[in-house]
DNA sequence: TTGTACGCGTTATCAT
DNA sequence: ATGATAACGCGTACAA
């Protein structure tokens, strides 16, 4: 047991009686050592079973090929798949990925930031967080010239990439979707209206009833997070009014679970009474008996265009922070929830 | 944009006329330091937007606070939920999570460690491959001393601790319950036996058959991997038979899934004909219509105990590394695809 | 209480 | 083609 101390290039230099620069050259492939020392030294690297110190080499050339991802949680279908994306994008560039939980708050957010940063990270990904209001924390980033990418949840800073959903367009077409279902009271469960995805959401529900001459009801709007039971609430809330809803247009897909619960419950039938599209496409949407339409975000690909805007920032070395926005179109899956015409189904993957 | 340069502990000392040692002393609360001086420290860092560059104090102390974690796939419900245990557990104590996934290749995974190892993370959490038969680079991680954990899937080498399920007792108790359920002639739809989850699954399930005297049949075993299509095939194996099952133990959701859906086209009626019991509770398995008995492996759960193995190693920093297994106990979560005897429910969370 | 000097493991610059 | 040496930013033993 006496090889507890990690093996360094200087122990093979002694081994082979050469200098620790000519081991560091020839593991580096520098064109002017000779074969034959390349050669040796790998050779006798490998019997020492020597390994870089990645550590040493990151102090040296002021990157670590580290880069962080701060979401929300990690354990939510969306996020952990933009965050395969991302790994699958980074890692053949020898980048490593630094996981980071907000637990959707702004001061967690925020210490996550710092200490990313003082662990020397390439580059930041992030979903803010439901809370986060101010920007202080993002421009300690920018000061660092640290490379950021938002994904999905954005908040607007000059300088900043990002790469998210066309929500505007996607509260549209789920929208009018249901329109052309036939659906004319469409309620919304929409989510916090203080992060951009669902307001603009909302607003493209609201351009849709206004583009198909559809009175808007303030009533039909209700706010949900992103429990089964607030949906179920929602659908209390609703079959309330005079007018009860012929559809339901949920922005997340547990809120719209909750409410296909409820409506079971009060024996209203899907779709032929009521029509239901959720939206993110859990797993779950799909593998219902009654499966939820809903609408796709492409998670893994939005991590794979995350990462390629970083790479592309820090091709470039340029000093100041290019801006590169990306807006990915979204994609309705119709199931059964909101397809009347059975046959017409255009999709039920 | 003069400010491009990292400020460090000798900016400081420069700008107070006072040495970089004392920066550092005061910066680390070494109680030689002069409350004054301490505090004028302080008061200047965070004024210079000082940050600790923590690849330098690793470099020096010989630990980075980092540690890294290899899974199969990041985005399955069960292993982002036992990361997200070990962040949760973790970070309160400094560290930080690096991620990174095998997908299933055994040749990946040794890839993954050798960088971990390169990074000099401080520990490494791991869920093996399928596909991992040979243990080298696991001899490589002990051999530096670095402490190893497994989790769920495991591995035997000695000097390495793991946390586990119970996945004998859990095979015993899901065929046990099927049996109570009035079954006799219960399939198993098994996952590869070359990883010793699924091998003790499948003997837990024999051993409940001989406990029950019923006679054990090899037409009924049947092996999947973790699609959907295997367990729809599956079925379709199994009905080939003159005596068909009345139960399925599905070593996987998925697969169990795919069961229950061609169960459903070929009218089959669950649990009234056929009980079904998958495993993992995956999300889905308690939102469909007709929920399915799940056997839960506490993963987040699973995840911080893992976390405190870590931690109790590095807490001794004895050069040897201790050997410490943990076994967890599963819970069964009967829902209505295995319950005839509804009004018995003893559970559907 | 504070300053000086060295080392962590690498790579890059300048010699040779 | 190879060697000597400085430097990255920090912490600490030793000195003062």
């Amino acid at each position: 047991m006496k090889s507890k101390d990690k093996v360094t290039i200087y122990d093979i230099s002694k081994r082979l009686n050469i200098s620790a620069a000519t081991v560091s050259r020839a593991l580096n492939h520098n064109p002017k050592i000779s074969e034959k020392t390349r050669e040796l030294v790998a050779k006798t690297a490998k019997e020492m079973n020597y390994k870089q110190n990645r550590l040493a080499q990151a102090l040296k050339q002021g990157r670590t090929n580290n880069v962080g991802v701060i979401v929300p949680y990690i354990n939510r279908s969306f996020f952990s798949s933009v965050i395969r994306g991302i790994e699958e994008e980074l890692t053949p560039h020898g980048y490593h990925i630094i996981i980071c939980q907000s637990h959707e708050e702004a001061e967690n957010e925020a210490e996550q930031i710092n200490a990313l940063l003082s662990t020397q990270i390439d580059g930041i990904f992030m979903s803010v967080s439901k809370t986060t209001q101010k920007t202080d924390h993002i421009q300690k980033v920018l000061q660092e010239h640290t490379p950021l990418v938002f994904f999905d949840r954005k908040i607007d800073v000059p300088g900043v990439s990002s790469v998210v959903l066309d929500d505007f367009r996607a509260g549209y077409i789920a929208t009018e979707h249901l329109i052309k279902e036939g659906c004319r009271k469409i309620a919304h469960l929409s989510g916090d209206i203080n992060l951009e995805i669902y307001k603009n959401r909302y607003e493209g529900y609201i351009k849709a009833l206004k583009d198909y001459h559809i009175d808007f009801i303030p009533n039909y709007v209700i706010e949900v997070n992103s429990k089964i039971e607030s949906g179920m609430q929602a659908i209390n809330e609703l079959w309330k009014l005079n007018e009860k809803p012929d559809a339901i247009f949920s922005a997340g897909d547990y809120a719209a679970l909750g409410a296909m619960q409820e409506l079971r419950a009060r024996k209203i039938k899907v779709p032929e009474e009521v029509c239901v599209v959720g939206f993110s496409n859990e797993p779950f949407t799909k593998y219902m008996e009654l499966p939820i339409t809903s609408m796709d975000q492409t998670p893994q690909e939005m991590g794979k265009i995350a990462a390629q805007v970083f790479l592309e920032q820090v091709k470039k070395n340029s000093t100041l922070s290019i801006e590169k926005k990306v807006v990915l179109p979204p994609e309705l899956l119709i199931r059964e929830s909101s397809s009347r015409k059975i046959h017409n189904l255009s999709d039920a993957s």
